[in-house]
DNA sequence: GCCGATTTGTCCGTATGTATC
DNA sequence: CGATACATACGGACAAATCGG
C-alpha cells in the first residue's frame, strides 16, 4: 500500500520486530544484507531504519550493528505521541468511543484570545466544546478553535463525529505538524461538571497548536484529560538521531 | 565545532531563524540556493532541513518551499523534548539550581522491582532518591534506579552533583535512547513530605528508561514534578516527516 | 488548459571516514 | 592488520507538486 520504498521497507521491519522476529537485544541484518533482501540502496535502507529509531524501535551503534529496544511486553497502548485523533486511537485500542459537542459558536479573536491561541487578533475562529467518551465514560474535555479561513461549513454534526476525517476527506486539508504543550491544571467548574475526577482536584491538560500543509496555524485545542487515564509515551534521542 | 556539516548548516539556519533573520511564516532559501551558500550537495541540505523540521521550526512544502513555523515570542524554555538532565535545562535557564540526596542504597531487584523498573530480576542495582531545587524550591523527588555492571562506584556525593556528568565524562558512558511515559498520580507521603504541593493533590509523574550506546538499558528513573512547575513541550508531525 | 521553470520528494551509485571485532 | 558495519558526503536521475505566462 505504501508507494514509498523506504516506506514498505519500515513497515515491513516494524512488523517483523514487533512480531518478535527480530527479538528485544538482537541485532537486525546489516545495511548490506538488507540491501540484498530488500533490493534498494544503501540510503533507501538507512531511511526505514532512521524511522525506526526515531520510534524508539532500534539503536544504531557504529561498527556493531543495529540492535531492536523493543520489548513487546513493554508495549501499551493509547497515545503513542505522533498526531491521531481521538477516534483514530480509539478504533486503534479496539474501544467504544462517543463524541459530544456541548458548546458550538463562531467568535471573531480579541487580545485574550489571540494570546491564548496564537491566532492573529480580528480571526474568525470557530469555537466547540467537545465531551469524549470511552467505553462510556467521559475522558477528555476539548476546547477547540479552528480557523474559519481554512475550515468553513463546520457544524456541530461534524463535531459529533471526527473533525479530522472532514478535513481529510471532504476538504483536504492535510495536517502536518502539531505542536503541543503538556501541563497540569486546577479542575474547574466546567470540568467538574462534565468529568467524572473523583477525588483529584487537578487534571492533565494538552495545548495544541496545528499547522496545515501551508503552514498555516487553523486549529488550536485544549485538551483536558482525567488524570487517571492520561498517559503520554515519548522516545527521546540524544543528538543527532541520524535525522 | 561540530564536526559534521550537515550539523554545522542545522545549527547554522537554526540561530538565524532563532535571531528573526527568517522570519515566521517566511520561506527559506531554495535548496540550490543553499547549495550555493553552503558549498555542499543537496542531501546535506536535505538532512540539515530535515532536523529543523523535527524540531519544528520549519514546514517543507513540495513545489513551494519550505516555510518558517518558529515564532520567537511563543517559546518558552524549560524541557523541550530531548534528553537533557536537570543541571543543563538550570543551567540554560540561568536559574539557580541544587541537588539533594535523601536516600542512597544498594539492592538487587525482586519481581516487583523488575516488573517496575523494566530491569531483569537478580539485576544489582543502585537507588538514590533525590530532590531537586530550582531557585530555592523543592520541585522534583527523583527515583533513581542504575544497574551496577554499567555504573559502578556511584555514591552519594556523585548524586549530589550531575550523575550524568559522570556517566559522560568519567565513565564514558553516552546515553542513545530514552522511552519515557508521562501520567498523573495522587501525591504519597513521601511527595507530601518534600515537596511543597500547595493545595493540589496530584503530581505529574515521568518514568523513563534510558539506554547506553551498546543498548543497553542502564537507568529507570520516576521523577515526580510538582504540578504547577510541570511543562513539557513537544513537536510532532504527522506521517512521512522525511525521515 | 497547457507548458516550462522552479522546488521539494524519492532513489540510486559511489567514495571515504570511523568504530568494532 | 584486515574485514565488517555504520556515518558522512557527493553527484546524478527522475517524479510530483506548484506557479506563472
Amino acid at each position: 500500500m505504501p508507494k514509498a520504498k523506504y516506506d514498505f521497507i519500515y513497515k515491513d521491519l516494524k512488523n517483523k520486530i514487533e512480531a518478535g522476529e527480530y527479538g528485544f537485544q538482537e541485532l537486525l541484518p546489516s545495511e548490506n544484507h538488507l540491501i540484498l533482501t530488500y533490493g534498494c540502496s544503501r540510503n533507501t535502507i538507512r531511511r526505514a531504519v532512521s524511522a525506526l529509531v526515531t520510534d524508539g524501535y532500534v539503536q544504531t551503534m557504529q561498527g556493531k550493528g543495529v540492535r531492536v529496544i523493543f520489548e513487546p511486553t513493554q508495549q501499551t497502548s493509547f497515545t503513542l505521541g505522533g498526531i491521531e485523533s481521538f477516534k483514530e486511537s480509539a478504533l486503534r485500542n479496539h474501544q467504544t468511543y462517543k463524541t459530544k459537542v456541548i458548546y458550538f459558536a463562531e467568535l471573531t479573536a480579541d487580545e485574550k484570545i489571540a494570546k491564548k491561541t496564537g491566532f492573529a487578533v480580528n480571526s474568525q475562529l470557530y469555537y466547540l466544546q467537545r465531551l469524549h467518551y470511552l467505553d462510556n465514560r467521559a475522558l477528555i474535555l476539548n476546547h477547540n478553535y479552528f480557523l474559519k479561513d481554512v475550515v468553513p461549513f463546520l457544524t456541530p454534526e461534524i463535531g459529533e463525529n471526527s473533525i479530522y476525517e472532514y478535513l481529510e476527506n471532504i476538504l483536504h486539508v492535510s495536517i502536518v505538524t502539531s505542536k503541543r504543550i503538556m501541563t497540569i491544571e486546577k479542575m474547574t467548574q466546567i470540568d467538574e461538571k462534565y468529568l467524572e475526577l473523583g477525588d483529584y482536584n487537578c487534571l492533565a491538560v494538552v495545548s495544541s497548536q496545528t499547522y496545515n500543509s501551508d503552514g498555516i496555524m487553523f486549529e488550536y485545542t485544549q485538551s483536558r484529560h482525567r488524570p487517571d487515564y492520561f498517559r503520554f509515551q515519548d522516545n527521546a534521542t540524544r543528538r543527532p538521531a541520524l535525522h
